[in-house]
DNA sequence: GTTAGATTAATTTAGACAGCATGTC
DNA sequence: CTAAATTAATCTAAC
């Protein structure tokens, strides 16, 4: 289909295509548009990455605007919302307005209803839905990106019911569906109510095969001589042959410490292959990434990407990854060993794909699971680059002979498992019950049902039993612990379920703070394994209605407890603890030695805890509590300004878990702080310093310096030695002094001033102070070598 | 008694969304 | 229903 012959879309647009090469549609986006997407259709498209999936969306969302409309485009990571939002702001040349929000960011230049086109992750979408935000009833169109997530058991649910909302709240609303390949695209088309694009194609070849021995087999039959030298691996042997071919591969492996290793080892194989034009630039690179942080994987990583070699993982921090993936797009790196952080992520395509690992640990499967054939799928269509690449290979590696076959059987001529709704879970229907009542949605149990019904697990289910069971459990729980009431059938938030829901919390996590604090007001102590039943769900409030009643204070007395404890006398760690213990925290793993480790700490700190330790004879929730107290001695390093180096090695984590942990650990207290004064609590001063405390990673007395833009806990410290205490002092500060505390980096120092609203802020003709030091000692009580650093790069994580 | 090397046992294991309210002399 | 790669611990044999 010839650009110029599309039906609805702005007269703009084809030339505007033409001027980016395109001249023709892709047979399935000619097939979207011949579906009607540009005519306001509902339309589900089925197709492999990078076969042209954002220009259907583009279609659908500039034909919806051109028509006067808004549209929203879903996507489920917040990397892809930036992505997204850099594509699309492409046509702001047209007098289009794109917004971006994310739950740590949200674009500039006014509210969200100016905007034509808006970009957000699902579980934005449905917060501003729950915030009744006025905009969503003006969307014309809607559009969901990488759909097949519905089936994922955690965010699944959230995508299907925001969808469902959406199209309740306005039922003329055009929706576009994007999914991988998937084994039932249609089950998706009928509960949408959308048109069904269903295909294969792709603009670029993609061969898939499995490599043994010296061969690697094809699909289509065919073989290639790939011959393994000496002692090299077969992904060696892989890479090395892909290099002489001057191409670049990605290897998928199934743990961080595969990853690391394994580009470890392949930076000797790209080595030989590199130019000294090409080393120079690496070098430079490796440098950025020392400076991005001061910890082990950083300097690991810097020496695998000197030799054109890299790893890619979650724990690598935001700097990091933006540089490898830059790296390898311009085509300096040669090798990137990656988790799936890049199958689902954003957009490295690459020559060759390597699967090195098709199995992975999962504990709930009680070893290692195999993959499933979508996300095989998805990390093999990462091969071949459009208009650069002639094709894509993805390879399996085989150890054995029979696995040739059985991979060949598993993964490249199977089709993919039909997505399946997750919806009738519990944990799921926790949240998504509380919120659907809140924003009035359903008022009754038969309302709510019925709402139920326009979901995809409705679609897919013949028998509403199950669901209805999970519904009245639910709903038991949410009344129980003072969330709902239920009034002759009728449904309805109390207020503290109204700010549950508002917050974005799941109301368990909500439960288990609400009860913590109020447990330390009421002073009970006698902790120590006196925790009533041995129940999953935390304790239940009182009958009555309201929280502090006449009724508690009668049990105070009952309990002869310590009179009410101060709530300012809450220890960071304490509150650290609390979210730490909470389902929207995912906590950190117990190593071995850790057990004993934290069984120590919890024994001399459990007066700092909130609520009563678990029974060591309760299992599972002793260990939630140790490794939750691992989690928040983590945060209360950071908060005393534990050096990064430092906590990454005691904890066994990398850079970005830390930015993780912390990033949590901040919303989560932001939501503590509210639910505290919801239900009448005075912890909130309390509160808000620890959330302050570990936002910034200082301690106490620098909350004030650390709230200067371009000021993080590094340079805070620093400034802090230097006598400069305060915001005040800094804005009056001797030049010299700033200049000397901040290492004689003029530029820098400008910025702190500036933002610190000096009068003067320029450092021209400014030496720093002689007899100011600046060395770091970090802020250690003692127990472990504390060194400092070396760079003055903040290792602020408050850069977003 | 020491130590290099071999054998065995234990340990570890992917990813990542969300609140709120903005700032200045 | 299921594992594999490291790393730590232990053992062995040669000196």
């Amino acid at each position: 289909m010839d650009v110029a012959d599309l039906p609805g879309v702005p007269e703009w647009l084809p030339d505007h295509l033409r001027d980016d090469g395109i001249e023709e549609l892709y047979p399935p986006q000619a097939e979207a548009v011949e579906a009607g997407v540009t005519e306001g259709e509902n339309l589900v498209a089925s197709i492999p990455t990078a076969s042209g999936k954002t220009l259907i969306a583009e279609l659908a969302m500039l034909s919806s605007v051109a028509r006067g409309g808004t549209a929203l485009y879903i996507v489920p990571l917040r990397a892809l919302a930036s992505e997204k939002q850099a594509d699309f702001e492409e046509f702001e040349q047209y007098g289009l307005d794109i917004g971006v929000s994310t739950g740590n960011y949200e674009s500039e230049g006014g509210w969200l209803a100016d905007k034509d086109i808006v970009v957000a992750t699902s579980e934005k979408v449905d917060s501003l839905v729950r915030n009744d935000a006025p905009w969503i009833e003006d969307l014309t169109c809607v559009v969901t990106d990488e759909v097949h997530l519905v089936d994922d058991g955690e965010r699944g649910p959230t995508l299907e019911v925001t969808l469902a909302k959406l199209r309740r709240l306005n039922p003329d609303l055009q929706t576009v569906a994007l999914s991988a390949t998937i084994g039932n695209a249609e089950a998706l088309a009928t509960w949408l109510d959308a048109g069904l694009v269903d295909s294969d194609w792709r603009p670029i070849d993609l061969q898939k095969g499995v490599h043994y021995g010296q061969a690697l087999h094809l699909e289509d039959g065919s073989q290639q001589r790939l011959s393994v030298q000496n002692n090299e691996k077969q992904t060696a042997a892989i890479v090395r042959d892909t290099l002489e071919d001057d191409g670049s591969t990605l290897v998928f492996v199934n743990s961080r410490r595969n990853a690391e290793a394994a580009a470890g080892r392949l930076a000797n194989t790209v080595r030989p292959h590199l130019t000294d034009e090409e080393r120079a630039q690496l070098a430079d690179i490796a440098e950025e990434i020392r400076d991005v942080s001061d910890t082990e994987t950083s300097d690991d990583l810097a020496d695998a990407v000197a030799d054109g070699a890299a790893f890619h993982h979650a724990g690598l921090s935001r700097g990091h990854r933006e540089l490898v993936e830059d790296a390898f797009r311009d085509r300096l790196v040669k090798v990137v060993c990656a988790t799936p952080t890049l199958a689902a992520g954003v957009n490295t395509p690459s020559r060759r794909v390597v699967v090195r690992d098709w199995r992975r640990y999962d504990g709930s499967a009680g070893g290692m699971a195999p993959l499933s054939v979508l996300e095989v799928h998805q990390m093999m269509g990462r091969a071949g680059r459009p208009g650069l690449d002639p094709y894509g290979e993805a390879v399996l590696i085989a150890s054995s002979h029979d696995e040739v076959d059985e991979l060949f059987e598993r993964y490249v001529w199977a089709d993919p498992e039909p997505v399946r709704s997750k919806l009738a879970a519990e944990p799921a229907l926790r949240t998504h019950i509380l919120a659907t009542v809140a924003s009035g949605f359903a008022r009754s149990r038969e309302g709510l049902l019925e709402f139920l019904e326009q979901t995809l697990y409705a679609s897919q289910t013949d028998e509403g039993g199950q669901l209805e069971r999970v519904v009245d459990d639910v709903l038991t729980y949410l009344q129980r612990n003072d969330f709902l009431e239920i009034e002759g059938g009728e449904l309805d938030a109390t207020s503290l379920g109204h700010t549950v829901s508002r917050l974005y919390l799941d109301p368990m996590s909500a439960a288990e703070i609400v009860d913590g604090l109020r447990d330390w007001e009421r002073g009970a102590s006698d902790s120590t394994s006196a925790s009533g039943a041995p129940s999953e769900t935390p304790p239940e409030p009182p009958a009555d209605s309201g929280f502090t009643t006449a009724s508690e204070l009668a049990e105070d007395a009952d309990e002869s407890a310590d009179a009410d404890r101060d709530p300012d006398d809450i220890s960071a760690l304490g509150l650290y603890h609390l979210v730490s213990r909470t389902p929207d925290m995912y906590q950190l793993y117990l190593r071995s030695g850790d057990r004993e480790e934290y069984e120590m700490e919890l024994f001399e700190r459990e007066d700092e805890l909130l609520g009563p330790t678990p029974s060591e004879f309760e299992e599972g929730r002793f260990e939630d509590w140790l490794s939750a107290l691992k989690t928040a001695r983590l945060l209360e390093d950071w908060a005393t300004e534990v050096d990064e180096a430092t906590i990454t090695e005691r904890y066994g984590v990398g850079p970005g878990d830390i930015r993780g942990k912390v990033e949590t650990a901040q919303w989560l207290l932001g939501a503590a702080e509210s639910l505290a004064s919801e239900v009448d609590l005075d912890a909130a001063r309390a509160i808000s310093e620890a959330r302050i405390r570990v936002e910034h990673g200082v301690r106490e007395e620098l909350v004030d310096l650390a709230g200067v833009r371009g000021v993080g806990r590094k340079r805070a410290r620093r400034l802090f030695q230097a006598g400069i205490t305060d915001r005040a002092q800094l804005r009056d500060a001797d030049k010299a002094v700033v200049l000397a505390a901040l290492r004689g980096r003029r530029k820098t120092a400008e910025n702190v001033l500036e933002s610190a609203g000096h009068r003067d802020p320029s450092m021209e003709g400014v030496e720093p102070a002689p007899d100011v030091s600046v060395d770091l000692d970090d802020g250690e009580d003692g127990d472990t070598n504390a060194e400092s650093t070396a760079n003055d790069d903040q290792s602020s994580l408050g850069d977003f």
